[in-house]
RNA sequence: GGCCCGGUAGUUCAAUGGAUAGAAUAGGAGUUUCCUAAACUCUAGAUACAAGUUCGAUUCUUGUCCGGGCUACCA
């Protein structure tokens, strides 16, 4: 049992003893002592001086000294301020922890649960290549599917694919029109830019078609539709739904360009899947739902025969689930395909990784799901995250201000190679292992640039800060777990050879927020939020870069001292690494 | 208009209702005969505004101001 816990339960049984009242882990606080006061854990007493009808001071005094005197082995002293009880744990118990772990790769991870957990995440367009948005997205979905693992749960990490639509018969006519046969070989471009860039062309030749419209005194909505390339598009999308076979060909052709290309970003940045839904496959999905929700009247029939539900009393509004030609929209599809995914993996919770703009759909979702007495309703969770922005303000496509993935990532790479090269400290390296190094470096500092704040807020990705490998960055941990390895290559610990010899400030410090691991994987789970973990790695970091530079290892006071800091050597490379892999970041023997 | 989210040092981010609001970076000053200076130490600097609840509010409530998102028989 975590440390705070058991001071909580303790402080329950102590008041229980003392004044015969039952006491609750809600009705008191346990906190960290700040680093100003003596101490280790604070009893926080406030909550409880009305209930007891005693004085902080009073009721300080008596539950510190009863808690020293039944808890000889985890307490050694305490102190009052003001309302708050300072207690001092024992060094045994910290050196416990550490002789118990510092082997323990599974340090920190939590029991089987039995139960299985999806995670939805990446859902990428066949139009265009991955941007900056798509990378927050991929790495806290990955990262979250570690998380949950971690908490014993079972995932299935999922992805679907946006595959149709008149996005994609955009491309399509572009290519047609401008593309002269042209191939993502025959240029030697990547497939997802390759047929980007037909998107592109699809803009431009429709502002400039509709610009020639309104010259011509057409008015601008209705050029917009009468533009020739826009009704061509429309064209091919009935076609493409009337499976015209021409349509169907150029359509997997330009998808497999895409697939090809996406493949290679995602290998790099570590995004992997057990399950990949085709929208193509998925879209027709749902219908038979809408039956049955008109059988339950949950859903109304108006006369001109489209079907809606509503949701107004539930303070949102009238949602149409059914055209009235019959055919689906988006949220039946989604109904739909949350069936199947249901009904293939039986799954006990659902995660989706969408961005907040959809807040209101995912809600909408819910509550259809909810309405029609579906079991997977409640386990429909939407991790919702904020849009990344530039300092500049946000990301445009048609203004050209969106970062693109596979540039950004060859552009970090650069700065890791060249950093390192400055620095001249493996100098050794293999061709190869130079490469994996920067491969580590850069994509260590994005993903804990893009993982460290919090899921839920927007954030502003700013080029320069991202790229700096100084302070809070992945560097920085890689480099401290790099230094660790460095002692440990050249000396590792006996546990055996421990014996307890007082802990100095710097390394109970550190052993304390060791303790803390499981708690942290824990709340980044029940949150959903794997900044908990990158913030948590960081301090760690920190903390050992301060105790590193204050002691040594290698040349400590007394054997029992280098054995000592072996151990939670051991342990903090350990740790660091198992939180980082659960934020997706590969950590470096030597850097 | 309606609904939802956010406003904390110059900047980017923290803080289950608890002690003197933490980091990083940018600024100022230092540290290397000693395990990797991608490091360490010191210094200066912030809760948009106004009420309310509370022993105690960055956190909860209300209002004001300022951003952002959603509000399609698009996906």
């Amino acid at each position: 049992m975590a440390i705070q816990q058991q001071i909580q339960q303790a402080a329950i049984n102590s008041l229980e003893q003392l004044y015969g009242k039952t006491f609750t882990t809600k009705d008191f606080q346990i906190n960290k002592t700040k680093p100003e006061f003596e101490g280790d854990y604070t009893i926080v007493l406030f909550s409880l001086l009305k209930p007891l009808s005693k004085s902080p001071d009073a009721l300080g005094n008596e539950l510190g000294k009863h808690l020293v005197d039944t808890n000889p082995s985890l307490f050694t002293g305490f102190n009052i301020i003001k309302g708050f009880l300072n207690l001092t744990v024992a060094d045994a118990y910290w050196i416990d922890i550490l002789s118990a772990n510092y082997y323990n790769s599974n340090y920190g991870k939590a029991e089987n649960k039995q139960q299985k957990v999806m995670v939805e995440y990446s859902s990428p367009n066949t139009n265009k290549p991955l941007h900056l948005g798509h990378l927050r997205n991929n790495f806290l979905g990955w990262s979250i599917a570690e998380i949950i693992k971690a908490n014993g749960y079972e995932t299935v990490k999922t992805c679907i694919v946006n595959d149709r639509g008149i996005h994609i018969c955009k491309s399509m006519i572009a290519w047609q029109l401008f593309g002269n046969g042209a191939t993502p070989q025959s240029t030697n471009t990547k497939g997802d830019h390759f047929v980007g860039d037909y998107y592109v062309k699809f803009n431009d030749e429709y502002k400039k078609q509709v610009e020639e419209l309104v010259v011509g005194g057409m008015k601008k909505d209705e050029a917009e539709k009468e533009a020739p390339i826009m009704k061509a598009t429309q064209q091919m999308l009935l076609d493409w739904e009337a499976g015209k076979p021409e349509v169907m060909q150029l359509w997997k052709e330009m998808n497999s360009w895409v697939y090809a290309g996406f493949d290679e970003t995602y290998k790099r940045i570590g995004s992997d899947f057990d399950k990949t839904y085709y929208e193509s496959n998925t879209y027709l999905l749902g219908k038979k739902t809408v039956q049955e929700g008109l059988a339950k009247n949950v859903f109304v029939q108006k006369e001109d025969g489209s079907v809606w539900i509503d949701l107004t009393a539930d303070g949102l509004d009238e949602k149409i689930v059914q055209r009235k030609d019959g055919t689906s929209v988006y949220i039946t599809q989604d109904i739909g395909l949350a069936q199947q995914k249901y009904d293939e993996y039986n799954i006990d919770q659902s995660i989706y990784v969408i961005g907040d703009e959809q807040n209101y759909h995912m809600k909408v979702l819910q509550l259809i799901c909810k309405k029609l007495g579906l079991p997977y309703a409640d386990g429909i969770f939407h991790l919702s995250y904020g849009m990344v922005e530039l300092p500049t303000g946000k990301m445009k496509s048609r203004e050209g201000t969106v970062v693109d993935a596979d540039d950004l990532l060859d552009e970090m790479e650069k700065v890791a190679q060249q950093k390192t090269e400055e620095l001249g400290k493996v100098k050794d390296f293999t061709a190869e292992e130079l490469k994996e190094l920067y491969k580590i470096l850069s994509l260590g500092a994005l993903k804990f640039y893009l993982l460290r704040v919090d899921p839920k807020k927007k954030m502003i990705f700013n080029p320069e800060e991202s790229i700096d490998f100084h302070g809070y960055t992945g560097p920085f941990i890689q480099y401290t777990h790099a230094r660790i390895k460095s002692i440990l290559r050249k000396e590792t610990a006996q546990a055996d050879k421990l014996q307890f010899t007082g802990l100095l400030k710097l390394e109970k410090d550190l052993l304390i927020e060791l303790e803390n691991y499981p708690a942290v994987i824990a709340q980044a789970g029940t949150e959903h939020d794997p900044s908990h973990l990158a913030n948590y790695i960081y301090n760690i970091a920190k903390t050992f870069n301060s105790f590193y530079s204050e002691h040594s290892v290698m040349n400590a006071e007394s054997n029992e001292k280098k054995q000592l800091r072996l151990l939670i050597c051991e342990l903090t490379a350990n740790v660091i690494a198992s939180g980082m892999q659960l934020l997706g970041i590969r950590v470096p023997e030597r850097m």
